[in-house]
DNA sequence: ACAGACTTGGAGCGACCACTCAAAATCCGT
DNA sequence: ACGGATTTTGAGTGGTCGCTCCAAGTCTGT
């Protein structure tokens, strides 16, 4: 499936709309035909593509649960404040569709089994690289506390991002600036320096 | 429409039945057939009591979004450790199931417009009560800072919810117990004291 | 330029969707 | 215990769902 250079551009095609319909209308309003309107291809070209219209989705999905922890660029150097940043990169530049998708899979983890894995998996990753980045940042910190402010700042980003997503007049980088990044640390005030580091 | 005991005796079933299905299944899946089969009812017996599908599920949407932040005990004098609790009776308790909707509430906010006015009043109201009670604590405590910090815990209280609908083991009560309850305080290892106030 | 492989649109399929309706059953003030 | 109001059932309606199929068109190695 998807030999020749049309198929694999309509392939491209395809999921293209399906992350806009999925980002901008939900699961629920994903049918065929509003994927494949949206991609301008008939029914008959989605299918030979795609196995059904469940794979293109879980294509997107995945594509979704995987884009907010990108591979690791330093992995052994980043410190929190990279992963804030390339978190509201994440939800404010090229892959704020997908970034919109991302925000409902917490939803659909906990009324689909199978999408439940995987974001469970990504979740405990992304904690796991919140969490050293902490200890790098303060050696003496142990792991459970590490973690339970990793988990704290994990839950406050996506409600920031969410807030975003809601209201487009929201200063994402400011509100995420202000996040305590250390345990201990202050939350501050966002109305204070507005792009500060 | 239920002016009979009978009637309004399956009007709460059907409602009942709709809590159940959206809870345990999702939007996608609240059909009126998973609906009025788990309540045990006919098709004619529900349109004889609500206009639509819709506006049962809209019943339940609201519900779901209110339950979250009941009635103010104690308005004036509760502390930030009160609402935490309430939080997580509201999780944990009888209304389980209604806790299981609220967390898909986000992701339905961001494609479905009419649900996310009053989501973001009720997230609003919310923030209030939490900083309001966190400048009880500490009267110096400047608002800007009080507010972050309470979208800070609401976000992660957010997602030690999922954590918990996600999986039966996790022990809801002691991670909520160790999160920072004011700015500046350290989250602590949920591991130490289980139930502790 | 040919030919086999791939891609395309869209009519058509059975299944399921939300919803209607009228006749039968039940309720309850009198 | 009567009788008008309410409730209940379930077959039926038109519409949309995901998906199939195939004739016609396009691609590309030769």
């Amino acid at each position: 499936m998807a030999r020749y250079r049309v198929g694999i551009e309509t392939r491209e095609r395809i999921l293209d709309a399906t992350r806009q319909v999925l980002g901008d209308q939900g699961l629920e309003s994903a049918t065929l035909k509003a994927i494949t309107d949206r991609a301008g291809v008939g029914a008959g070209s989605f299918y030979n593509l795609f196995e059904s219209k469940e794979a293109a989705i879980w294509e997107v999905l995945a594509e979704a649960i995987t884009a907010v922890d990108p591979d690791p660029d330093g992995h052994g150097s980043e410190t929190v404040d990279d992963l804030v940043t390339a978190f509201v990169a994440f939800v404010t530049g090229e892959t704020a569709t997908l970034a919109r998708i991302h925000l409902q899979l917490a939803g659909m983890a906990l009324t689909a089994p199978d999408v439940a894995a995987p974001i469970a998996r990504s979740h405990a990753r992304r904690v796991d690289r919140f969490q050293a980045a902490m200890r790098r940042h303060d050696p003496e910190l142990d792991q459970a506390t590490a973690v339970a402010h990793a988990e704290l700042l994990l839950g406050a980003l996506t409600g920031l991002a969410i807030r975003n997503a809601m209201d487009p007049d929201f200063d994402l980088a400011a509100h995420a600036a202000a996040l305590p990044r250390h345990p201990g640390d202050r939350a501050s005030s966002p109305l204070a320096g507005r792009t500060g580091s």
